[in-house]
DNA sequence: CAATACATGTAACGCGTTACATGATTAG
DNA sequence: CTAATCATGTAACGCGTTACATGTATTG
C-alpha cells in the first residue's frame, strides 16, 4: 500500500461513487496542477483496492455500445485506511529535478539570451497560471462555500498561487542578475 | 541521449575532469536542492558518455589499497551536445506530484489539527531551508565573484530562496483559511 | 571502536508514462 | 467529416532508487 497513487483514488472516491473515467476527469480539473494519474496506473489500482476491500465495484449499463461503466465506492476499511494515511507525517519531500535550474546553472556555456528566454518562458507561463489559479480560488468561494471541503480546497489553490507568483517574481530579480546588477 | 542524467554530469564535467565519486559530492554540494543523482544511474551514464564520445576517461593510481580512479574529463563533441541542449527549450514541466497538497487537499476526513500540523511542519523546514539559501547566495557573492559561473549560480539559488519564501508566506496565509479568516 | 570518507560498480525492484487495442456517440 | 468525449484495459519500456558487494584509511 506504499504507493501514492492508492491514497489519491480513495480520497477522491469520498466525495462520491465514480468510475475510473470519472476519476480521471476529475483530476484534470481539480488537482492537476499538483497530482496526476494515468490509466496505466488508474484501472489497476483500482482494481486492487477492491481486492483489498478498500473499495466496492458495481457495474451500470450504458443501453449503447458503450463498455459497461463500472462505478467504484469507497469502503469503511478504506476510509480507515485513508484517514491512518492522512494523519501519518510526510516522511520526506522528494527533490524536484528541475530541468531549467539545470539549463541556468550551466548557462555560462552558452550566449546570455539562452538562459534569458528560457527565464522569460517561465516568466510567461507563471502569470497564466496565476491568473487561473485566481478564477479558481474566486470560483470555490463562491460555489463550494458550503461544502466541508472548501476551506482545504482554497489551501491547495493558494499553494499554486503562491508559487506561480514567486516564479513570477523570481524571474524578474533574475533577470537583473543576469544583466550583472546585485539585488 | 533522451535522459537528462547525461546533460547533468556533462555540465559538471564542464568545471574540470573529475570521477564519478566527485561528481556525486559536487552535486550534493551543490545542485543538491533541485537536482540529485544516484551511484545505480551515475556510473553507468559514464560508461555510455565515453562510448558515444562525449567524455574521456582515464585512470590514476591511488597508491593505497583503493580503486584506481577513474576520471572523466568532457570532449569537443560532448560540450557541443551539452550546448545544443541547453539551447533547445524546455519541452513541458512534469507535473509535480505534491504528497503535502494532497493530504491537504482531503483534510475534510480528518482533524484540523492534522492539517493545522503538516502545514506547520512545512514552514518549519521551509524557514530553514531559506536561511542555508541566503548562506550559500552570500558564499557565492564572496567566492565565486569572478567566475563566469556566479550569475547563473546565484541565479539558481535565488530560485530556491523565493520559493522557500512563498512557502512560509502560504503556510501562514493557509492557517488563517483553516481558521476560517477570508483573505 | 565505530562511523564516515574514499572509491567503484551491479542487480533487482517499483513506479509511472506511453503506446496499443477497441468502439460508439456527439459536437464543431 | 473529423475530432473529441465516453469508456476500459494491457504490455512494454525507461528511469531512478535501493540494496548488495568489497575494501582501506581516517576521524571522532
Amino acid at each position: 500500500m506504499a504507493k501514492k497513487t492508492n491514497y489519491a483514488i480513495l480520497g477522491i472516491l469520498t466525495l462520491g461513487p465514480q468510475s475510473g473515467y470519472d476519476i480521471k476527469k476529475f483530476i484534470g480539473e481539480s488537482i492537476g496542477y499538483f497530482w496526476q494519474e494515468s490509466y496505466g496506473q488508474l484501472y489497476p489500482t483500482l482494481k486492487s483496492l477492491v481486492e483489498d476491500g478498500l473499495a466496492d465495484m458495481h457495474t451500470e449499463q450504458t443501453e449503447d455500445g458503450k463498455p459497461d461503466k463500472k462505478v467504484y465506492a469507497i469502503t469503511e476499511k478504506g476510509r480507515q485506511v485513508l484517514i491512518e494515511w492522512l494523519a501519518r507525517p510526510v516522511e520526506k519531500m522528494p527533490v524536484m529535478r528541475n530541468e531549467i535550474l539545470l539549463k541556468l546553472f550551466f548557462g555560462y556555456e552558452v550566449d546570455d539570451r539562452v538562459s534569458r528566454e528560457l527565464i522569460e518562458n517561465v516568466r510567461r507561463e507563471a502569470t497564466t497560471s496565476k491568473e487561473q489559479m485566481q478564477v479558481i480560488y474566486k470560483m470555490i468561494e463562491e460555489q463550494y462555500e458550503k461544502h466541508e471541503g472548501s476551506r482545504f480546497w482554497k489551501i491547495t489553490v493558494l499553494a499554486g498561487l503562491h508559487n506561480f507568483e514567486s516564479m513570477i517574481k523570481w524571474a524578474e530579480d533574475s533577470l537583473k542578475v543576469l544583466d550583472g546588477e546585485s539585488l
